[in-house]
DNA sequence: CATGAATGAGGGTTCATTCAT
DNA sequence: GATGAATGAACCCTCATTCAT
């Protein structure tokens, strides 16, 4: 009635904290490899378990790729929010903002290539910006809070709004891209964003040598 | 197999038509869907082929990725050489790149496309990587020229040779996210970025508003 | 394990509701699915239960199944002999077993529905005909001790024995085709049968019309 | 670049009528196993295929089945509606469909056998049910053609109609099952109904035991 | 009794690739 | 050059079942 080999629940285990291993696991994967090339079986077999154990812990694929994508949306969003709600001007907001990606980079980094990897994922799977339609513009909210505060403050001219909102976001992306990359790169690169930023806003113009460390 | 009918190719050869729209289709696809997601069956049957005659044309789906990106690599490499070598100063050549890649833009946007998408599936794929080895830095060479020519005029210290640097490839590393992401987007931060270079590099701070059309 | 509460079950035993909830869920579960189809968490959770609880009830699918199959039986069999054993005659009891069957199924029609479902998968799958081999054919005894009432009261001739207990089981299958189909066909195909069996047996024909409700 | 185990389609095999095999195979299990026990692989084994090959027939486990139920409809309806056509009153039609469906039993059984298994896979499957709207009613139609002769050569009431209609489907789907179920027990089921069908119509009643080989 | 977590064994399907024609 | 037919390797997901609590 039973067959001969073992089904079921192997005697002698019980390990906690599956669920935040699970995520971790696949934030890490799917920051590396991205969606399509991240199978399920090899998050499960990383995190310890059998691909379908992890169906108990997401229902697919998918889910499992919107819950990390949510969590890391969260962490980002809660340290950059809060570097940017401690500045009162745009040019503070922007460079705090710089500080706490860079503290957030060093302190976890797959949350910011998972953030990178996820975007190219997300523009190529339908699927993917369906699920996550809601909140997945949390990058250009943030941008336009601050340009509003630079305009509001005299810092910037209402008409340059578009414009400058336009060049943060593509400087950030590019600083995204950089820490993806390589890790030198990037600091160097946000060295010399804060050199440009500081000579543009503030008009005063550093030396970018002694900014790296 | 396409080399030998790339110069030269005679008038209503049906082989040399079939090649490019191999190419064609495959540059689109991977830009759109990513190395993965694209299947040989589909660039086929968009280009008129089955896939098993595509393999006449190339003997893999990794070769076929790699001709593709070397077709992408070339185009773009030419226009932003030959832009960047009418202009003699760091402040123009790095203008001109800028004005260059806008116009590559307009002209196919595919290809940028696809030079954005392509770097996330050859820094994901180990077989990517090692298949584009050679030629895969050109990005960087062109910065570092453009770099090379401003320490020389004494526009830069060579000291802030690294940053520069680092800031340049995020900055058009950004753009060319942009660019992937949204045209109008790209047009403002492509002004943005004028006019944040025009501001350090030559001390002149204008308006955002008039450079975009 | 659940024959010990069959009879005198303790008012408000809850343990002898839910094994009652199991059977019918599962009756109709596999009624309309199958066996195949049905998969153990449905039951259970139509039941109330998680899946591993249903296993403190069953020892297995398949077990499930011959329960729900035995208790199906034991209640069309009770039915249709005490209605054929209140006639005397072979014409009687035919049709009071068409009569005993249509008040079941007016009753419950799930038990019906089960019985023509139950047919089909116990002769796809080997695993329920052996473990059903016991009491499966009580449709033949049935029909069996009819047309034997029939040689009997020589109503049949006893050449005619097999041939009779052959159309009479088709009959009495299709009627139960009918059943599991659509209800008014049923009812149609009842009235029909009626008439017909009239005709044949006691040699008078009536309108079909006037029998259907 | 290749791998070292052999892909792709090994040397040395053409076979032609796969086409058909597939449909033969799949006929048979559909019909022992029904749709949810049959499994793909197993189809492609028994035709001597790789699952993989299969597909490249049918696109679907659903589309063979759709392929195989349309095959034997075709098939039955094809021999039922020729031996109806032949004859002129509404006995004779019966009695031809009757003698037909023998036939065609005795031919390729597997047909009948499909035919019952498929009313229960598709009752108990809405995808089949959707997937086979058009054309699933062959059946009723096959009896209203009979029965509305019946009443216009007067052989019915009008009235009757309906309650005959039932009665015939029910005597059918009988048939059809007994023919599932046991050889010997079809052919007897056969010569009863011939013989009721006889003594109803034409009012003269015979001896079962002479008609049954 | 009941549950949550876990497993092995598939099941349908896709895909890059290859061979014969 | 081009095509249809074929394959092995995966992939996502489901399911009956079991164990610890």
């Amino acid at each position: 009635m039973t067959d001969s080999k073992r089904r079921g629940r192997p005697p002698g285990d019980a390990s906690a904290d599956t669920a935040q291993r699970i995520l971790d696991t696949a934030r890490r994967l799917f920051a590396e490899r991205g969606y399509a090339e991240t199978t399920i079986k090899l998050v499960a077999a990383r995190a310890g378990l059998t691909s379908a154990a992890l169906y108990h812990y997401h229902p697919s694929k998918l889910d499992l790729y919107v819950a990390v994508h949510a969590e890391c949306r969260q962490r980002f969003l809660a340290v950059l929010d809060a570097a940017q709600a401690t500045a009162l001007t745009f040019t503070d907001k922007v460079l705090a903002i710089l500080d706490a990606s860079e503290r957030l980079q060093a302190d976890d980094p797959i949350v910011g290539w998972f953030t990178a990897s996820a975007r190219v994922d997300v523009a190529r799977r339908p699927e993917l910006q369906a699920a996550l339609r809601r909140g997945s513009d949390w990058w250009t909210q943030l941008c336009r809070t601050v340009v509003d505060t630079g305009v509001s403050t005299g810092e910037l001219r209402a008409d340059d709004h578009a414009v400058v909102m336009a060049f943060l976001s593509a400087l950030l992306l590019g600083l995204g891209e950089t820490a993806a990359l390589d890790e030198r790169l990037h600091a160097r690169a946000l060295a010399g964003s804060r050199l440009v930023l500081d000579a543009v806003l503030r008009g005063r113009l550093g030396r970018a040598a002694e900014l790296v460390p």
